[in-house]
DNA sequence: GATGAATGAGATTTCATTCAT
DNA sequence: GATGAATGAAATCTCATTCAT
């Protein structure tokens, strides 16, 4: 059996996928999890604390360090790249739906240790993305004379419109094949030159 | 003096932006504009209905109709167009930053009824840049090859996540013109082909 | 046309019968009349006044003297003189049926200084119940043996309750000549002897 | 101790009874409880839920069905039937002095939920009435000439009467001996032909 | 006399958190 | 470690009444 503490963590995320943070309570999460309201606070000090925990649970899964030379051994061009990147990241937000949903629709919002969490959050995502940059540079997939700033930007605009789009905004099932293709050759153009 | 209604919308806008929906309380509202409790429930049935109002005050200002034909008669290439096009559109969230800041970091979150107010108005907000797309097309400026929907996506990702970023991740001033030149260069690049 | 404070009057009888005194509102009241909030209080000094006004109301209709002289020509024995009073008393109750309601349901209720309205009226009730107690000694219709305090229960408390069935605990009209008769029937047989 | 509902009821009971409904606070009973304000509403989801309760109490305790069989036997005529089901009705009002003022106050009142479980009770109170009827028919008691609807009022409407008279319109402790001996004697004469 | 915007005391209810068992 | 009854601060909202116009 998994332990407690995760078992807490994976029904916190379905119930605040499903009804908002403010609007779940330690009383749900609990009834889930199958034990009594004081059991939770011998795992997580506080509701904040457990949504703390799972801004930093997504960064682990979403903004660990890119596995640049693989993509760039499966592919031959900017292109290529790209699908094997988006494929990789589109499948992990797809396999972890509600947790992707939860984070992108209230991290930043409700409160302002969240969005203190979330700063941090994104600040390691802009590292790893210079990470890339400076890689796609170094093999001439893209021109030096692009600005990383607006590269960035670009980037995860239009990654987070999508996935905001496919997996908050409708209820049906995310098939990302299409989408991979369709912004990498999106992004390849753009950025290529 | 501006109206009652009005004042209490300026003053919710403040209060939202500086401490989120949750935070936010009738009591600070009202404490700002410097009327009683009850005088609020005269112009808003509830604290949900103002913040309602706010999402749709938004989508007033700035998911309106564009004015194509002005940004065409100013501009001579896509790069030019979309300078005029993102100028104007970065002035307005440089002047209604706070409710820029609400909405974009809380309107799809909270509640239910906020998300489906939210869906309206992204799917009118979808329907402008149908508009534009169109435009741009029959004016050569874009290939018709380019899928509408991920032309959108790209679009809205890339201003949403700058504005966002601009507004809402720092404190200091938005300074939009750097943003309108890198923007649309990038843009035109991407969409022109 | 009817002067003002009676207009309220009337009004407010049918918004207190159909909502009840606590979850009817001067707003409900004065919108109805067509008038604004302020004139109601030129002519009430405040809601309990109102309907302290309405029990007194009620009173000067059911509780007047009993025209004792005017249903002994009328009748030739104790039955007949029952249903005399009691035709004139039941169309009385079909007449101002919101007024009976209000009263019969929740006059006693709600307010310490209704009930004790209540209880003045009551009062006034038992002494025009005794005029009537030894109009009937004095012409032999009933024995003088009869305990006034019960003979005023039995009367009072069949009649009530006849009445409050037929106008609180449902919705169709109150044919009340089946009742007259019925009622006399039983109250002549119980009374005379 | 009895448990925490138990006396959450006990005291709501003189609460209620002392200041009527809508007078009566959640903060009074919990006070006089000695419990805090959350703690009531474990065990209660609201103010109405709670007096709804006490309607059901009521109707418990008070319109269960008759114990016809026992007065029979202890009796040897009708008058002497009327008596030993009078003194224990009267005697569970007078043991039950605070609900019965409440009930008879104010259940029909108020609110339209409290009026509809009200319907309720008094039509569980004229099945048990009808048993009454026959049983009184069979054992040649009363004459089955006589109109059950009408049986039923005057039944009612004295009972009714006489109790609201003697607990809620004065405040002496209810001597009903006096009352037993009187009523049953009335009630007797009336219905005997 | 008439108006109706404004008032504000005060009610019900919620729910994260605690702590004695 | 586990429990869950109890807590109580604090929020939203109501509505009779006032008073400047």
């Amino acid at each position: 059996m998994t332990d407690r503490r995760e078992q807490i963590i994976i029904e916190a995320i379905k119930v605040f996928a499903a009804k908002g943070y403010y609007n779940s309570h330690i009383a749900d999460i609990v009834d889930k999890v199958r034990i009594a309201k004081g059991t939770f606070y011998l795992y997580f000090s506080s509701k904040k604390d457990l949504f703390l925990e799972l801004i930093r649970l997504y960064q682990q899964i979403f903004h660990c360090e890119f596995n640049l030379e693989k993509y760039y051994k499966k592919s031959s061009d900017l292109k290529g790249f790209m699908e094997e990147m988006l494929a990789e990241r589109f499948k992990l937000h797809a396999e972890n739906r509600a947790l992707s949903v939860i984070i992108l629709r209230e991290a930043v919002a409700i409160d302002q240790d969240f969005t203190a969490e979330y700063k941090k959050m994104d600040q390691h995502r802009f590292d790893n993305l210079k990470l890339l940059y400076d890689f796609l540079v170094e093999k001439k997939y893209i021109n030096s004379k692009n600005d990383f700033e607006y590269f960035a930007c670009i980037f995860v605009g239009t990654l987070d419109s999508i996935i905001f789009r496919k997996l908050v905004m409708v209820e049906e099932e995310f098939n990302y094949l299409k989408a991979v293709d369709k912004v990498s050759d999106y992004l390849a153009r753009t950025l290529a030159n």
